[in-house]
DNA sequence: ATTCTGACGTGGG
DNA sequence: CCCCACGCCAGAA
C-alpha cells in the first residue's frame, strides 16, 4: 500500500539508501557516482532528494555522501553547525573549509565493491 | 493544474 | 576564472 513507504527495490530512493548504507567507514562517496552505479547518470539531484528523505532511514550515513566537488553540501541539512564534518573527522577523514581533502583516496565506489 | 526550487553533474560560452 | 542552460524526478507553494 501506498500509505507508508511501499518502495520496495522498485524505490529509486530506496536504491540510493542501500548504496550509502554500503559505504564503509572512513570512506565517502558522491551523489553522481550512486546516481550512475543505479543507471542514472543524470539524476545525480535525485540522489540529494532521495537523501533529504534518508533520515527516515536507519543506517543512511548521509553524511559519507558529499558531492562530485568533495563539498559538504549537505551540512547546512545536519543538526547542529559543522556537525557532518565533525561526524566524517571521527572517521579519519581529513576535512578542511567543509570540503574533502583526500577524497580521491577515501572515495567508495559502489561499481568497486 | 502550474511554477519553482532543490544535499548534482555535465557541457557550453 | 565566471556565468548560464539542460536533464532528471519529487515535493512544496
Amino acid at each position: 500500500m501506498a500509505t507508508d513507504i511501499e518502495m520496495g527495490q522498485d524505490g529509486f530512493f530506496m536504491q540510493v539508501y542501500q548504496v550509502v548504507r554500503q559505504i564503509p567507514e572512513g570512506r565517502v562517496c558522491t551523489y553522481g557516482a550512486i546516481a550512475k552505479y543505479l543507471g542514472a547518470p543524470q539524476s545525480a539531484r535525485m540522489v540529494g532528494w532521495a537523501m533529504n528523505a534518508s533520515h527516515q532511514m536507519p543506517d543512511v550515513p548521509a553524511h559519507r555522501v558529499v558531492n562530485r566537488q568533495g563539498l559538504l553540501t549537505g551540512q547546512h541539512h545536519f543538526p547542529g553547525h559543522g556537525l557532518m564534518q565533525k561526524m566524517l573527522e571521527a572517521e579519519g577523514i581529513r576535512v578542511c573549509d567543509n570540503k574533502v581533502q583526500n577524497m580521491a583516496e577515501i572515495m567508495w565506489d559502489p561499481q568497486s565493491a
